[in-house]
DNA sequence: GCATTTTGCTCCATCGATTGCGCAACATTG
DNA sequence: CAATGTTGCGCAATCGATGGAGCAAAATGC
């Protein structure tokens, strides 16, 4: 059992199998019987194998052999439950198929996004998902350059297939239904205020777009102070509210989940104002239905994304256009 | 720049700038100042080695050096901020300290949790970590078998280190804290409804143990239905309480986030009797603190967690005792 | 001018698994 | 009994990066 420090290797099975390691190789791999071994040694190989507990050298495999099955991902944070279901869900697919998924957080830091790409492909990834990138095209130049496939998700690129949700028909409805509401529950008529990304992303453009058109298509006209692209942090959504105390009927669009936690802390403490305040949400958490306030929530569709994406990989015509999918609009009661 | 299908070798860098592979090679890991290359030539391989957009092969690498760098770190769901808080910061501390962290989910599934350790050591991690295993014993015995070095996360196992929260006092604080709460709210003294978790589980059963001892203390007796451990699932929890419509003042003891959102579901349910509810949960979530009927929350030190951890690596001697690491406790003010 | 040191590199074995090729030993056919 | 076929397995090259050993050329010492 005990090996000192060294692992196990064929050569040392083969020695107590008393066989050759190529032998022992073609055990323990599954192609003994294309190569003729007979069962006898197979069987006496792999029981060897399991006392010894054995776990065959990856690096040593992979060199040899000529794919890698390694399909990586790069994720900006696990700490919203749409990140969290993106690798989650990737790994269950890529497992299904076949592949050996790795995936890494990268912080929203553009160098570390870098760098984790970097490594993937040294670890000779096939194919690299980045997700939510901040420059995903930097990525792709250098995936491209060696020879291995990238795929955008969540964030369009404009020199690797991209797969993004529908954001700007989802905000669009996302608003339609915080302005019914507010119309409904309050008997007032905007306009919204915007709450949280940050303007320079293609997300928060595509989701101020639907958000606006919705006004417009109302005629509500919208003053510049009522966007508040302030980034993805709760604290800098809050501070951006911390003035605002509202005299009358009021409605948010919040941007992230994140920012919701923001939206959430302000609401909290406006006691008896509060109920004339109604909010949305673009992205979807599950205790979001049970906010006071909160009329719904835009869940994006992981699955159909990750199986769009999925489609993808080892395709070589692939289009460069955004393949976008729709979202799911969640509405809430409002809660007594 | 395009190589057709193959990547970029060093031996294709040792061509393009007329000198050896081993030159070449000694240039890109920066032992070349070691190997007396001059920095004309080492400039020139970095050169070439940027434009052809070379990216090392891992898998010769490692095989021909004696450390692979890797860290293994299974969890079993992304599904709640406890798990991405620790696969997150367990990233950022492992590039930290110069190693590379590959991280995996295995659904709580007992036979996937042991394909991915075996996996991780294939790949020739140095070390290990298994957070909430549903078998750690399993997997450390193999790791040993393998001479790899494995640490139990939130788990305790027999056969390796572990660091875990302290459950029990966690439990006990927070029970105590929601029996002040409906003691002072309500004017009722418990006894507490226990939901949510697995009784066969080392965390669970603590948890009870504390929840109990506390209980006893204040000489309440426990009938064994109000115990519902109904496993890690927000559907379970709703229905173990579906027919549970209380006439006067409860509380509830909520053993993870998951199980809350069926708690909190049915709470969503009860409509006036809603106020004459209090509740707490063993785990944190940052829209927690605004749900109505929420007394506090028991938030897992993570960072404490995986610091332990990471001192544990690379040292032998290490104490099968788990090391436990207390919790912090939230109180929340009733929501208005 | 010759011996010695230093500089700057190359050669080659090696890590562990894989796989085309080939070679005995045995079985079958005529 | 010779010719042919089949079974069962081993040999050795290979994947790409690494690093100890060693060798020629340049620099230095006397």
């Amino acid at each position: 059992m005990e090996k000192g420090t060294k692992r196990t290797t064929i050569y040392d099975l083969a020695k107590l199998a008393d066989a050759s390691p190529s032998a022992v190789s073609s055990v323990l791999n599954g192609t003994w019987e294309k190569r003729r071994i007979s069962k006898k040694l197979a069987e006496r190989v792999l029981k060897i194998s399991e006392d010894q507990g054995y776990a065959v050298n990856v690096q040593a495999s992979l060199l040899r052999r000529e794919r890698s099955n390694i399909v990586g991902m790069i994720v900006p944070k696990y700490d919203n439950r749409y990140f969290g279901d993106i690798a989650e869900q990737f790994e269950v697919m890529a497992r299904a198929q076949g592949y050996f998924p790795v995936v890494t957080c990268t912080q929203r830091d553009p160098e570390l996004e870098f760098e984790a790409a970097k490594e993937l492909v040294s670890y000779q990834a096939e194919c690299l998902i980045s997700t939510g990138a901040t420059d995903p095209d930097r990525i792709s130049a250098f995936c491209s350059a060696s020879g291995v496939q990238s795929i955008n998700l969540d964030l369009p690129g404009k020199t690797a297939p991209s797969v993004i949700s529908d954001n700007y028909s989802a905000a669009k409805d996302l608003t339609k239904l915080i302005l019914d509401r507010c119309e409904r529950e309050l008997g007032w008529n905007g306009p919204l205020r915007f709450v949280g990304g940050r303007l320079a992303d293609h997300n928060t453009a595509a989701r101020l777009e639907g958000f606006l058109a919705e006004h417009r298509e109302r005629s509500i006209s919208m003053p510049d102070t009522y966007v508040m692209a302030t980034g993805y942090s709760a604290e800098k959504a809050a501070s951006a509210l911390a003035s605002f105390r509202p005299d009358g009927p009021t409605g948010l669009f919040v941007n992230s989940t994140i920012s919701l936690e923001g939206v959430v802390l302000w609401y909290s403490e406006l006691h008896n104002s509060a109920e004339m305040v109604r909010y949305g949400c673009f992205d979807w958490d599950p205790f979001g239905a049970f906010l006071p306030g909160n009329v719904g929530m835009v869940e994006q569709d992981v699955t159909m994304m990750l199986d769009k994406a999925f489609g993808l990989i080892g395709k070589t015509n692939t289009p460069i256009e955004p393949i976008l999918v729709p979202c799911k609009l969640r509405t809430f009661p409002i809660s007594s």
